[in-house]
DNA sequence: TCCAAGGTGAATCGGAAATTCCGCTTCCAG
DNA sequence: CTGGAAGCGGAATTTCCGATTCACCTTGGA
């Protein structure tokens, strides 16, 4: 492959991941085109079709995220700390495309262990969380990780967004929340 | 107007605020008719377009909204309470509509001054609910307007969400969520 | 220097939703 | 009871908009 390509390739996939990011899967091939400076032509020269590049985009999320759940699970100490860390590090990654290709994400070869690989490290460390007080415990740790990714892995957020703030200091009990706010 | 006409107008005013409030504001003609039971032709004969039809719901709904906010305002009590009660009032009106039409909708000679009117309207309760020390002050009274609405009028919200749970406890000042939880 | 790999973006395709339109049906005033 | 204006239905048409293609131009690098 010859060395423009490859760089294309990368600024494509950096643009891409960017927007999703910050806006969402609801963004067009031309626009992403644009952001990384080249022709949508170019685009299509690298990946079939724009489900292709959701994909890899996604699975390189997935894989990053993943990476980083191991670690802070496999480390000792408090699980809402470890588990408030590994959302924070998804923060800045477009993990809103996973749930946009819902249909048939399952079934991807890649994308399908990822996605379960993932829920089942957060639930546990949610669990954990809320075993060891520091989350109510009036919902699933399932919708705990469902809030917490609305709180901070929403497109657009910021960590002191009011949605944001109140979201975490919500999910704390009231016996943990005491102290000062996270 | 004969008799049948007004009866479907209804139907139609009906149908459309129903999906409106459950769904948001992408809901096609197509199924704002047949919801009506009645064909697309007959929401065009009461409605010349789509925004007409938007534009009317929404100040229908608004309408209701700022005649309950005006009530609980004027009870005198907790500013909290009088505050949730008309978010809660607002959760089964297509408020959703209303920021959709953002374009333009200051501009309406309806729309704009209902808007202007409720919005000062919910801020000076929620600043109220702040001085009486029942909802965290770190957050601006529009903050907690805002919230309030994604908590309690969000499309598809029911009141025991959890995210529903998690906003409104976040809300609240230690101190306040300290009693049972509302 | 040459030319295949690579890039470009206007043109085309497609599908979903809005809007039109006209023949048929239903009210209701006379 | 009727005539005909008011209403209705829904297929056909138009509009919109993003995905995808493709004929032609550039350029890396052997």
């Amino acid at each position: 492959m010859r060395a423009d390509a490859r760089r294309n390739r990368a600024l494509i996939v950096d643009a891409a991941a960017g927007l999703f990011t910050a806006r969402g899967p609801e963004v067009s091939m031309e626009e992403i085109a644009q952001a990384a400076g080249l022709g949508v032509g170019t685009l299509y020269r690298h990946f079939p079709d724009r489900r292709a590049l959701l994909e890899e985009i996604a699975a390189g999320a997935l894989r990053t995220l993943l990476d980083a759940a191991r670690d802070h699970a496999a480390r000792p100490g408090s699980r809402w700390d470890a588990l408030l860390a590994c959302v924070r590090r998804g923060a800045d990654l477009p993990l809103a495309l996973t749930k946009s290709l819902s249909d048939g994400a399952e079934a991807h070869p890649e994308l399908g262990p990822l996605v379960r690989g993932l829920d089942a490290m957060l639930e546990d460390l949610a669990e954990g969380a809320q075993r060891e007080g520091a989350v109510r415990d009036d919902i699933t740790p399932r919708q705990v990780v469902g809030l917490l990714s609305v709180a901070v892995c929403r497109p657009g957020a910021r960590p002191d967004d009011a949605l944001t703030i109140v979201i975490l200091d919500g999910l704390r009990t009231r016996a943990a929340s005491r102290g000062v706010r996270t």
